[in-house]
DNA sequence: TTGAAAGCGCTAACAC
DNA sequence: GTGTTAGCGCTTTCAA
């Protein structure tokens, strides 16, 4: 059936030593068995086996990325870094979605059979505290997103707490002064939304504001419809608003739906910042403030961390942060 | 390092052949016997190795998806929805992004080195023609999106002609007489831009009207700021527009943002029709009509086909037809 | 610089 | 119902 290098020997006259010499660049093979050789690979088509490869190297070139849904322009925007990022390392990536779902998260974790087949693993994880994080993986490991707490994997991620404090003082030096708040978490993974949270508080306690309770709306769901939702529900309270922060761009995108469609005006009534910094929020009408992570260099360190434990390079166990911007646009220039 | 077969089979005092019965679910194996494996495979924490199994069964239970970018939302939900249907039927997803680059997607349908690590490859090609598929690939092949004549791939799509049609009837009946066409392309991979196309011709030609060539803007780069300094342009050429069909929804949210600055009213001004229904549609200011191809069908039916090409049944070279709908939004209704 | 051969861990044909 | 064993295609140690 497939060609095989026994047979790419045979008619290039060679053992199988040295065609897989040539087909590795290894060595010191002669130039004119070298081309004597390829001839024989390019006349019968010859493809290295990957499966027989792995099982002698233990490697598979494979890294698996797991994200809780690729239809949130954020995890898509990541994964497509990740990709290429990887690709140009000469590796190719294996997706998993988890739907925020602990089970699935524990699954991927766990090595099941059939996932057993990647040489390291980038999660994001959604439900897993670090608890959940096995101290000796089979395999490296680099977490995304949430913080994790002395484990043997690596850990990338941004200041959430500087990040929150900034976007909410931007607001505050636009002269609002009633800041209301989407996305706050009380699940006990929730920690990124529990610290943007908490650079949010500080940045109100140091301009002298407090946070009404009808303004602080949480939510597990990060989706356009839940940030919809939620600008709706602090609406009908009542309370005076002259400004939203919404932890991430998506739910913005859907809190400005649901002021447009109460004919709030923004940015004079109300200022609107997000977080992320996806495409979609320079085309929104209005376009949208947001923090900008440094994605590209979240998806390369990853990416380098990763290849470096596989290689037996690094220890493992680091925390690497990633810078951050403010993006200042329509929604907040009134 | 790591536990194989053999040592559980010792440990469980039994040969790895039932070992393997066991680890498979395989034959009929004696209760007892299944009972002393499973225990000894507990307390070793053995895991199958992929590579070893993949080289003796010739499967790898990997799908390959290549599409030309993951960023772009309707990639990432087919995408999403892909790797849902892989995961249902026992598959994980390989993935790929090509940046409609034409040696990368020539590059993964030859069978890459790195790349044969696949059971089966579902492609979205954008610069690739019929030609450039092969008589006789290594692996079973789907193709989504352009149309395939006469080859061994699978090929799923949607009625281009017939869904442009429908979207361009919807105008007209609104009483538009000045529809401006966004998406149009003259390269020869264009096949999906040549058949919405054809079907916007056909139903002006049917309504009595004609297409000005000022309203005509072809592009051959899908996104927000394509659609959004198309739609400066035709507004600078000055000819009467009531209307504009993007032939997808990212190029209409940017034309949707260019009417805005312009201070043109949607719909009352100029009603917009896109392509795809990606989510962002729904929340856009005004929320944007489309036609809503059946995504989930279309990653569905190209899992089932790969699957049962992998398995031997199918014979390839089908072409399967998936429904649409126009979802009639704000920007249409005025 | 090249050849011969062992063996990675698994499945499945063949025995019993 | 279970044991024995060949061999998938490759890399690499040991020899020459």
């Amino acid at each position: 059936m497939a060609v095989t290098l026994k047979e790419v020997a045979e008619l290039a006259g060679v053992s199988v030593r040295t065609v897989s010499n040539v087909v590795n660049e290894f060595h010191h093979v002669a130039p004119e068995t070298r081309a004597r050789v390829q001839t024989a690979i390019d006349a019968l088509g010859y493809r290295p086996n990957a499966a027989a490869r792995s099982l002698r190297t233990g490697r598979t070139g494979l890294l698996a990325l797991v994200v809780p849904a690729l239809d949130q322009p954020y995890f898509a925007e990541l994964a497509r870094a990740v990709v290429r990022h990887a690709t140009a390392a000469g590796y190719t990536v294996v997706l998993d979605q988890t739907d925020a779902d602990r089970d699935r998260e524990l699954d991927l974790l766990a090595d099941q059979p059939r996932r057993t087949m990647f040489d390291g693993l980038i999660l994001n994880p959604l439900t897993l505290t670090s608890a959940d994080i096995p101290a000796r993986p089979t395999r490296p490991i680099v977490l995304l997103g949430e913080r994790a707490i002395a484990n043997s994997a690596d850990h990338v991620h941004i200041d959430n707490v500087a990040a929150a404090r900034v976007a909410t003082q931007h607001l505050i030096s636009r002269g609002r002064k009633h800041v209301a708040v989407i996305g706050s978490q009380d699940i006990p993974s929730g920690q990124s939304a529990r610290l943007r949270l908490q650079g949010t508080m500080l940045a109100l306690a140091e301009a002298g504001l407090t946070a009404h309770p009808d303004l602080m709306r949480p939510s597990n769901s990060y989706t356009r419809q839940a940030g919809y939702q939620a600008m709706l529900d602090i609406l009908d309270l009542g309370h005076p608003v002259d400004a939203v922060f919404c932890f991430n761009d998506t739910m913005a995108i859907g809190a400005l739906r649901a002021l447009r469609e109460r004919s709030v005006r923004v940015p004079e009534d109300v200022a609107v910042v997000g977080f992320d910094d996806i495409e979609e929020g320079q085309f929104s009408s209005p376009s949208l403030t947001t923090i900008r992570p440094d994605k590209d260099a979240i998806a390369r360190i990853a990416v380098e961390r990763l290849v470096a434990r596989i290689s037996g390079r690094g220890g493992g166990g680091e925390e690497i942060e990633v810078g951050f911007d403010l993006v200042e646009r329509q929604s907040t220039q009134g």
